[in-house]
DNA sequence: GTCTATAATTGGATAGAC
DNA sequence: GTCTATCCAATTATAGAC
């Protein structure tokens, strides 16, 4: 079995030596980032030797960025968007708005994202990865959406793709970055839910069908 | 003199032993990020011994700490609002929308921001440096100017708060992000510029005054 | 203060037995 | 495949001479 068909079924409760190793590198990685972590560590978390390690996957390089590619995957649920052709365009950019600050702000997100930014240099191809599994289907998703608002004369989006990246830029707005230097939002007196809420009247406002 | 006084002052053309050692500690870490530097590498940037860096620094931790929080200062300049009372507000906000991306996306902000994103574990300190000294300064500071436009009956922002952090958020987008993991604008087809005129533009319909 | 030389430790990777 | 024991390189930090 190749390394990847065996972490494809990581998840599973496959109780093999490799998964042992794949699921203590995820947890070590993911707590510990590229550098910090060491392949004792992994060794120990999975119980296992190092030379074990070392028979089932190359070098550490390749077992990170097996990692990291399959937790962008494990993140990667996009909201659905279908069955809201029935709601208004409020009712569904608020349940999107929501899903996407619940997915951008988890604590497993921000760890993710961390690493991926600390290691760019390291590792450029796993930048595009997030990018593509995340934020770029993501936004193809709503401008999609937005379109098809504009088509039905609900709304007036003359670039859809604009828009959507407008959307998440202002939900996400300085609350990811908070979240990732553990500033409390008691602090700013701002939660996220109002964040969404007053973005989604806005948007809205702004892209109203226009006399 | 005090480690902090050599380091406020490190931008004059001292030319001491200790601002030798500052200058080449922050090339070398902003280069390099804090794992992969070496005090060997930053010694040898010196042009001088590893022993004669810890005479002057207490150890790399403490070295790379002030570096870090220098270099949030110097790149906290925030854009004068001060005399665009003149101006329109269109004017204004295209003129501070173009500062903020061009200050968000040169380069060496990115690599200050992926190293302190990268280093939050160890030094979560310097994460709450780089968030005051540059975001909640610019929102504080657009906030007061949207209060402004509201008061003179220019616009209409009733949480100007959470506006400024819309607009920033909007204008940053995913932006911030393909220059964080080098993917091309011309990859994805939208320009800065088209990017701060459209969210410029529908800034102002959002919060346009209100019949 | 500054240098050379050297601890002391850590961590990636492997040899060789089973 | 798996283990123990070890190699080798890199790195932080310091001792001791000048």
């Amino acid at each position: 079995m190749t390394q990847a068909a065996v972490i494809a079924r990581s998840e599973a409760q496959e109780s093999g030596k490799a998964a042992k190793i794949l699921d203590a590198a995820r947890r070590v990685f993911m707590a510990d980032g590229y550098g910090a972590a060491s392949m004792d560590a992994i060794a120990k978390a999975a119980g296992v030797s190092k030379a074990t390690v070392y028979a089932h996957f190359a070098g550490k390089d390749q077992l990170f960025a097996a990692i990291i590619a399959e937790r962008c995957r494990a993140h990667s649920a996009i909201p659905e968007l279908e069955d809201v052709e029935r709601a208004t365009p409020e009712e569904a950019l608020l349940a999107l708005g929501r899903s996407f600050a619940s997915l951008v702000l988890a604590p497993e997100v921000l760890d993710l994202y961390r690493i991926v930014v600390a290691e760019t240099p390291r590792f450029p191809e796993l930048g595009r990865t997030l990018y593509e599994t995340g934020p770029k289907r993501g936004i193809a998703r709503l401008a999609d959406y937005l379109q098809r608002l504009t088509d039905r004369g609900l709304l007036d989006v003359r670039e859809p793709d604009i828009a959507a990246r407008q959307f998440f830029g202002m939900i996400r707005s300085d609350l990811y970055l908070r979240r990732l230097f553990h500033i409390s939002d008691a602090e700013v007196g701002i939660t996220v839910e109002q964040m969404v809420a007053s973005s989604v009247a806005m948007f809205l406002r702004a892209y109203a069908r226009r006399a």
